[in-house]
DNA sequence: GAACGACAACCTACCGATAGGTAGCCTGAA
DNA sequence: TTCAGGCTACCTATCGGTAGGTTGTCGTTC
């Protein structure tokens, strides 16, 4: 979903490592020690950047919500219909599948299911990543549905939380078994949904 | 999703609070020690039953596996439409949400979130639910297509992957953001989507 | 029917490895 | 001279797992 090569910078390397151990492992399968041994330092260094555990996932996901919210952004402000935008959306998702070896998820995805392993500020950060990005897509599908891209239908109350979850599972169960292919088929289906009228 | 009062049998017990406890928090949060403790035995007494947590875990997805599949079996051969079964089916997934003060999803949802934590064979089981499931779902909607309750494009390949991504990713979602009303209204609106014609 | 293993089910006590986290020292650049 | 950024060394708690002892309930045998 999102690749951040680091400029240098310990932090971002560290918060670069630690969202691509929790996409693959979990947060809870992913130990300090893990994190500053495929960073090439120590254990307390990383303990000077980030004194918990806690913080550090917080740090991780404010990061990980601007990053993703930038691209959004640049995807809803394209010039292209409603569907072509929710197609690229949605090929967020394949990518993240595809640009690992079909082994990372979701960040957002895994932490909601770990959720209990999670402060206020991290759950609250989760929250609105999701919330956020059902208000993204409701943007993209009234844009569809306005330049007739997408079924009038497709406007409806929860649809937006449909494709998101569609998104999140779908992405969960092709990670263990069907890989980048099969998340694509289930999402092109959902665009033929989508896409036709009541 | 799943609810087993055992019958006095110790190994059932720790086989219950296991799938609570990994439904809720994880099979990474899970410790023998908090399985003994709400068992009520010592945590050598439950390596006395499965002596190690690959077994267990293994142990349980196969008893979950069983059970789902026997509920399933029930509602696929009721006499409803394919559409009451697949609403009966989806069902499934609000109830563990209602039945736990919000808090438990999937065992197998979560288990496919943390994959990588299990060992071949329990990989196999999550992957088997998964299609298990895939292949149910699909039966009830080629049952609903024939009967009419279900619309003819819903009987396209890929459908079936469509619902249980969307059950999984919704179930995760609901849990931490919306409650079960948020996974009924997603549901919802995907039998309207499965319901309308092409 | 009493004495005898056999054994399941539990226990106490322990193991090495690892978890998150802390204290305090060294070094190089501003 | 300060101090960010790294280090060594250490802490306590907990992890999954093991060794070996106790207890209660079984047949089975005399």
């Amino acid at each position: 979903m999102i690749e951040k090569e680091s400029t240098g910078d310990t932090k971002g390397k560290i918060l670069d490592v630690a969202q691509d151990l929790i996409q693959r492992f979990g947060l809870n399968a992913m130990s300090f020690q893990h994190l500053s041994d495929a960073v090439g330092i120590k254990k307390s260094s990383v303990h000077h950047h980030f004194p918990s555990k806690d913080l550090m996932v917080n740090a991780l996901l404010e990061r990980y919500i601007d990053d993703f919210g930038v691209i959004v952004k640049e995807i809803l402000s394209s010039r292209t219909s409603g569907k072509t935008k929710l197609k690229r959306y949605c090929g967020l998702f394949v990518g993240t599948l595809e640009n690992s070896e079909h082994e990372k998820s979701c960040l957002c995805g895994m932490l909601a299911a770990e959720m209990f392993s999670l402060n206020d500020d991290g759950l609250d950060l989760v929250q609105s990543f999701m919330s956020g990005n059902v208000e993204s897509i409701r943007e993209m599908i009234r844009i569809g549905v306005e330049d007739g891209s997408l079924g009038s239908k497709s406007a409806a109350a929860g649809t937006a939380d449909l494709v998101l979850a569609t998104l999140e599972g779908g992405l969960l169960i092709a990670r263990c078994d069907g890989g980048p292919k099969q998340l694509a088929d289930v999402i092109k289906r959902l665009l033929v949904f989508l896409s036709s009228d009541a």
